[in-house]
Order: C-alpha cells, then structure tokens, then sequence
DNA sequence: GAGGTTTCTGAGGATTCTCTGAGCCAACTC
DNA sequence: GAGTTGGCTCAGAGAATCCTCAGAAACCTC
C-alpha cells in the first residue's frame, strides 16, 4: 500500500466528508478531507492530490469559482462533483468537460469509488497499468462499458444489480454481512430494511448464476460472498 | 507482550464492560474501559486506543454523538458498536460505511473478538503482516470467506459450528474447560445447560474429524482441546 | 401523462439451525 | 464386576433465517 494514490475530500458536511474519506481509505487510497474552500486550496498545494471529489455548495465559496482558481494556481487534478438532485445538478453538466465526472447526493459509496476508479484510469497515460473489468471464474465485469457476461454471454442487470454484483465482485472470497452490503451498494441515506438486498440477490443468480456452479453463496447468518469453487 | 495493540472499551453496563474486557486482554491486547461518554473523550485523549468498542445507548451521550465528537477532535480509531436488537440497529446503519463495524447485543465474545481482529487487520496498510487463516495440521479455517477445509477438502459448518471450531483453534493445544467455551462461543446471556456443547463437539468431529488423525480431544472431567498428534 | 422499467415492500412458504432430553456407551471407583 | 459418573449420539420441536413472488411505488422516456 506504499505509494497510494491520494485523494482530497472536500465537503462541508463533516459526516458525508468523513463517510467518503472512510470508503476511500478502505478501498486502498490516501485521504485528506477539507470543509472550506479556502482550506480546501491550502490542502491541495500541500497534498497535491490526484483527484478531488468536491461538494457543489460549499459554504464560503461556489464550488465552480474554487475550481477556477484551482486552474489559476496551475492545479490541474480531475474533479469529482458531488450535487443535490436540483437545478445545480444542471450548472456541473457545463463543467464535467475534461476527465471530471458528477455524482448527484445522495450517492452509494460503491458507485462514487467506480467513478473514481474510471476518471483515475482515464487520466493515467500510462496505458492499461489496471484494467476496467473484474472477473471471477468466467464472470466479467467492464466498469466502463458497463456490461457483465458470464461463460462469454452477455448479461443484462439494471442499476442496482450491476452495483451489487460489483460489490461482490471487488471483495470476492471475503464475506459480507447484509449491512455492509446495504452501506456501500444502497444510497446512504437508505432507510427500508435487509430484505431489498435478498431480493436482489434473487434477481441476481437468476440472471448470471443459472449456470453451474453457482457463484454467489449464502453464509447463513452471517452474509453473502461470491466464490468459484476451487 | 509488550505494545500490545491498545482498545478501548465503552459501556455503562459495568458487567459487560468487564466481559468484554477480559476477554480481549486474554486475547493479547491492551484493554481500558470508560463508563459514560465523558470518561471515554478523556480516555481516548489519554490512552490513544487504537479501535473502541462502543456501546450505543450510553446514559450521557448517544454514541454517535460521542463519534461526532471524537471525529471533532481529530480522533480517528475505527469504531465497534454495540447495539441492541431494535430499532438502534438501523441507525447504526449509517455509520458503519467505513473500516466499522456493529455487533448486537447480547454478543459471543468470540464473535466480538473475531470482528475486532478483522477491522484491525483491515486497517493495518502493513499488509499481510497477519493472515486471516488459522489452522492446525491439515485443517484450515479462513476468517475472511468463513471456509474450512480439511485436508483440502471443503467443511460445510454452521455458525455455531464455526465459531466453536475457531475458539478451539485459537486456543489449540490448551485444554478449555465447559464453562470457558459456553463462556465464549455463546451468547452471554445463555442460559441452558452445558449438553448443547456436547452436542456441537459431536457434531464437529462428525463434520472435521471424519479422518485420522483425530483433532478433537475430551479431556475427561476437565474438557476438550484442539491438538495435533506429534 | 402514458407506458415501460426499475426499485422497494411484505407475506407465504421452504429450509436450516439450535437446543433439549432420553437412551446408550465408556471410563473410573470400589 | 457392579455401580456410578461423565460423555456421546440421535431424533424432534420450535425458532430463526432465507428465498421467491406479486404487486405497489417511484422513476424515466417519449
């Protein structure tokens, strides 16, 4: 984990800021989180991160006009804008022009860290240092493209499907309670009950795991974990 | 023993606090307990634990408030929250997103101390400094995917099953009496006799000691050890 | 706003797990 | 070797857990 990539957080909620900063750390990066946009900019000198996932309506300053004088300081990191679902949604249509990419509140954590992934990936000229699909056995996964097959056939899974597949997909072989699960895949104001998940999970060995052998597995009273059989 | 890693441990119920206390310094680590939200500020300042175990429904502060707070004052120890099986479960929900965890009263300790083992290996960017397999001889149990093998071949065990196994690999080769596995493996407000134990070691050595050579031992009148044959 | 899709809820039913208790066997004592 | 104690195994009741389905609600698209 030497060398991670690092990421600034800035948000003025301190939970949201904490709870992206978390999620992000878990999934193996640097993090550093302001709640202003002036600190915000200090950081970023200091920190010089790789990515900046930054919250529209911050209090001292319009997240646009920091982003200005981002580029004005010769910053040049791609921006992760997270917006309510309302009219500025529209306004960060305009500036998600480069590699940067938006994220409407309130997000599940698994979708924001693909996001992440994806513009990371993009801007890294490196070539194909990672790839964008994920596998276990003969089940792939392209984040970019979005699509999933299994034995080589294509697999059609709506929004939720594909983020929970994912879900599994990058903790493979680890197994996962029901409310990790609903933490990371479901927005994170979700307030219904465990049974959602179960029946996605229906939904989801309908569509890819009707062939043998099967590869999302129950632990009874425990949770789910994806495996391919030894 | 020495730089043991350091928990805290937050609960009003001064029994449990005590339970939960003896049970993780047997374990190795470096334990003190704070009985209300105030205390636990000044212990954490003072003590710098490396995770808290912390129980919800304290009598001077809600526990999410008392995160908020220790978050404020730059403290950031994961977090294991004890809840009760009620509606508190589903507030927790929110907060676990990142490297935390919960566990619901009434608890078996070694459930307790297996979650805490995870999230502290989960924390720890060292690496692989600590696997998630324990074994002995030829049988192997992993943690993280909850499998255990025998000889390489796949254990189907139940919960139940599972953390008996475990408490029994853990402390392999010293012999644990009744009254310590009942202590351990179940949850600590049992109340039955001690025949249920005597069914579950019938049922593992029926599941992990159907070939030689046999692992499980009775040590008559005392209790039963994990041991391999030299 | 009509029609289609996706998401969520709740109930029924099936399965699996846990615990109990009784009968049996093994080991120890005298 | 008979009696006593401790341990093992099995079957079954009740509980917990999980799966599936149908329909309601929310959402999107045209």
């Amino acid at each position: 984990m030497v060398d991670a990539t690092r990421i600034l957080v800035v948000d003025d909620e301190r939970n949201i800021a904490e709870l992206v900063s978390m999620a992000l750390k878990v999934s193996g990066f640097e993090v550093q989180t302001a709640g202003t946009a002036r600190d915000a900019r200090t950081a970023v000198r200091e920190f010089r991160p790789a990515l900046i996932v930054l919250d529209v309506g911050l209090p001292d300053m319009d997240g646009f006009e920091l982003v200005q004088r981002l580029l004005a300081d010769g910053i040049k990191a791609p921006v992760i804008f997270l917006t309510a679902r309302d009219a500025t949604e529209e306004k960060v249509h305009g500036l998600t022009v480069g590699g940067d990419d938006y994220v409407t509140k309130p997000f599940s954590l698994e979708e924001l860290v693909a996001r992440i992934r994806v513009v990371l990936r993009r801007q890294d000229p490196s070539g194909t240092r990672s790839s964008s699909i994920l596998a276990l056995a003969d089940l792939e996964l392209d984040d970019e493209s979005y699509q999933v097959t299994r034995g080589g056939r294509p697999v059609e899974l709506t929004r939720t499907e594909f983020r929970l597949l994912r879900y599994l997909l990058v903790n493979s072989g680890r197994v996962l309670s029901r409310a990790q699960i609903l933490d990371h895949v479901w927005e994170y104001d979700f307030g219904g009950d465990a049974s959602v998940l179960e029946t996605y999970i229906s939904y989801l060995r309908h569509k890819v795991d009707v062939v043998d052998p099967p590869l999302i597995h129950t632990v009874r009273g425990v949770g789910y974990v994806l495996r391919a059989p030894r």
